[in-house]
DNA sequence: CAATGATGAGACATAGCTATCTCAACACAA
DNA sequence: TTGTGTTGAGATAGCTATGTCTCATCATTG
């Protein structure tokens, strides 16, 4: 019957978004005849689908990507203020979640571009984060990468409450946003 | 000759050593072997110390856990004001670093007692962060338990930033206390 | 309805890891 | 020095996951 192109990237995408939920609860201990249960499909098919584990990992990897730097050049961070960047950069990374959480729970990073990542997605934030620095409107006490790592740590965190359920989307980008920006302090 | 327990306690908690950073670095892919030769010890050897893989993730866990424990107990959150609270707690969670970062590397988690760990560690930090909403000294508007989430995961790339050697112990724990409490905002 | 091709189930080989066991070499205590 | 006990190295068994393959079945196209 040859299956139309598009359905077979419809799959393609469906296995994916399997293997992301299956590999942000048990990371890397889970198995392929795992993820294909969970996606509802033969073992035997998900090896047509992707030949073998490192090429799901990488599909996963690069899709996750793919819509975070989508998000994050679609954000604009150099041309709004720091407060408002910050908030879009919050945002970008929960809308992009559970994809990314897949990927950052299994250790092993399977990036093929590890360089082009941290230009369409790192960079950017730093940039933002260096531009608050230079500003005078963020802390000068600490070095700029600190407030980065800070940062996605808090974004990190952020994931997870809306992932447990705790957190809507909108509620975890405000809540990193204003946590990072003024503090936990009234 | 009958080695002196003690003698033998040294070991263990040596291969623990190894251990913890191997597996900090690999994660759970780290094999038994590979931890061995890293601690400069037979494979056999490895296994009368700790009979089972199981065993030798349970003890480094536990080691993590009682570290971490006395620390917080030592910190005495309920008796100091909160700023106080919030940098003893950061500097405990920073000084067990090395042990603790294995842990939570580790997907699976092989704590004994969860519930232990849950009263000795988390609730006091959470109970400290409660009594800041409570006294008004911390904001309202975002549940407890998120701020909590917030902080842990300050905790976690403050304890990043030093293993990389990009901040001393101190500055990390000053610099999660000053970024939680007031915000990374001048 | 017939032909084509995709699917699922399962057999199979392979590889790596855990766990056990044996044994020769070695260190220390008496 | 002798004997006891520990060690490292290696062999081995069992298990599990990856990846390949076959085949009967099923869905879709024409």
């Amino acid at each position: 019957m040859v299956r139309h192109p598009a359905l077979r990237d419809r799959i393609a995408a469906g296995i994916l978004d399997t293997a992301a939920s299956v590999l942000a609860e048990r990371g890397d201990a889970a198995s392929m005849a795992e993820i294909a249960r969970a996606a509802g499909v033969g073992r035997a098919t998900l090896y047509r689908y992707f030949p073998t584990r490192e090429a799901l990992l990488l599909g996963l990897t690069r899709a996750a990507f793919e819509e975070l730097s989508v998000r994050i050049a679609d954000a604009s961070l150099d041309t709004v203020p720091l407060r408002e960047g910050v908030a879009r950069a919050s945002r970008a990374f929960i809308a992009a979640g559970a994809r990314y959480a897949a990927v950052v729970h299994v250790g092993k990073t399977y990036v093929d571009d590890p360089a082009e990542f941290d230009r369409a997605v790192a960079e950017p934030v730093r940039a933002l984060l260096r531009r608050g620095v230079a500003d005078g409107e963020l802390r000068t006490d600490l070095p700029a990468e600190v407030l980065f790592e800070m940062f996605t740590g808090l974004l990190e965190r952020g994931l997870r409450l809306v992932e447990r359920g705790q957190l809507g989307a909108e509620q975890a980008g405000a809540a990193i946003t204003t946590v990072f920006l003024d503090g936990a302090s009234r």
